[in-house]
DNA sequence: CGGAGAAATTTCAAGCTTAAAATTGTTTTC
DNA sequence: GAAAACAATTTTAAGCTTGAAATTTCTCCG
């Protein structure tokens, strides 16, 4: 999967007349793409964490958690945090003991629901957060910044289609 | 990190003009690339361990490393793997135990330096590997399917260039 | 030759992640 | 108003991942 050469560059995607003269069932075309995408995604989000570890003692997790309370002034459901960071609930759980103890946010049982908990950015947490999101704005800011801006929307469009073409194939495969 | 909106669209990248008007350290065009990026290939990546341990009762990791070794039938070095895999080398040597248990691959100590070990496919392991090759393309294709084939060669074009000023932002930053 | 230093790998401690089972609490239905 | 169904969360067991420290083995310089 990580197997995509560093510095290699461009193959070709097929076209159509070309699809037509290939064997059955070859990919080749979509699993270069994947390998690509994959890669870039995962150098992006290892020196984000090296940096969140270096500058700030902390971890991805621990700032997507806060990036979702943030937003939320009046805090969110434990399901719903799961729900938006695509994690399991289980995770939440753990994730959440420990920004609790260390002071980064606050824990409430709902009183009209005992099954619910509200977790919400203390204002400890909250600064904390907002030290980090400007420097992890700055980070994606200098890893892009090789991109001109007219490569930026191609590649913002470009990748909403795929957004729906995989939200199309997962809804087929119920 | 993982907030963006199941279905939200396009938000337009910021052109040369715009920029000029912006507070300074506004970075929001680059971010919400980097959570689109970031949410696509969340999406992929989940699917294809859902479907590796359902059908096969393995993970991405393991086929990972298999994908490795089936380039290199005189197998290969730990430290390469690791290298290519951009995993810490401990971790290989964990996937590499079980993997050697069960049987999918060999292990060896280079005679003439005995720090070094090579691994390789077993005859069952590459016979498993292909089983999982291809039904691993054929998932990627259909997650791909919505995507026109020009949609592809413009978006394989466009992360070339992302990856291209991602590991120049990295080499800056030694 | 003999040690200093380098290289390859392993170990360790800590944290993340998941699916599935278990808990706890609420709602719905007869 | 109980039992069944459903919901939110936690627990559990297993595996992945990392950085740093430790180990083993080689290489090279004097």
């Amino acid at each position: 999967m990580m197997g995509e050469d560093k510095f290699d560059i461009s193959p070709e995607w097929v076209d159509g007349e070309t699809k037509a003269l290939e064997a059955p069932g070859d990919h080749r075309a979509e699993l270069r793409l994947w390998l690509r995408l994959l890669t870039c995604s995962t150098l992006v989000e290892s020196e984000v964490r090296r940096r969140l570890r270096e500058e700030f003692d902390s971890t991805l997790p621990r700032f997507d958690l806060m990036a979702q309370l943030e937003r939320a002034p009046d805090g969110m459901v434990l399901g719903e945090v799961s729900k938006r960071m695509m994690v399991s609930p289980g995770n939440i759980t753990v994730l959440v003991e420990r920004l609790t103890e260390s002071g980064h946010i606050s824990r409430t049982t709902l009183p009209t629901d005992r099954r619910v908990q509200i977790i919400a950015l203390t204002p400890f947490g909250r600064a904390e957060f907002e030290k980090m999101a400007a420097r992890h704005a700055d980070w994606i800011s200098d890893l892009f910044a090789g991109l001109a801006a007219k490569d930026g929307g191609v590649l913002m469009d470009e990748l909403a289609k795929l957004k729906r073409s995989i939200i199309a194939a997962l809804a087929r495969n119920t």
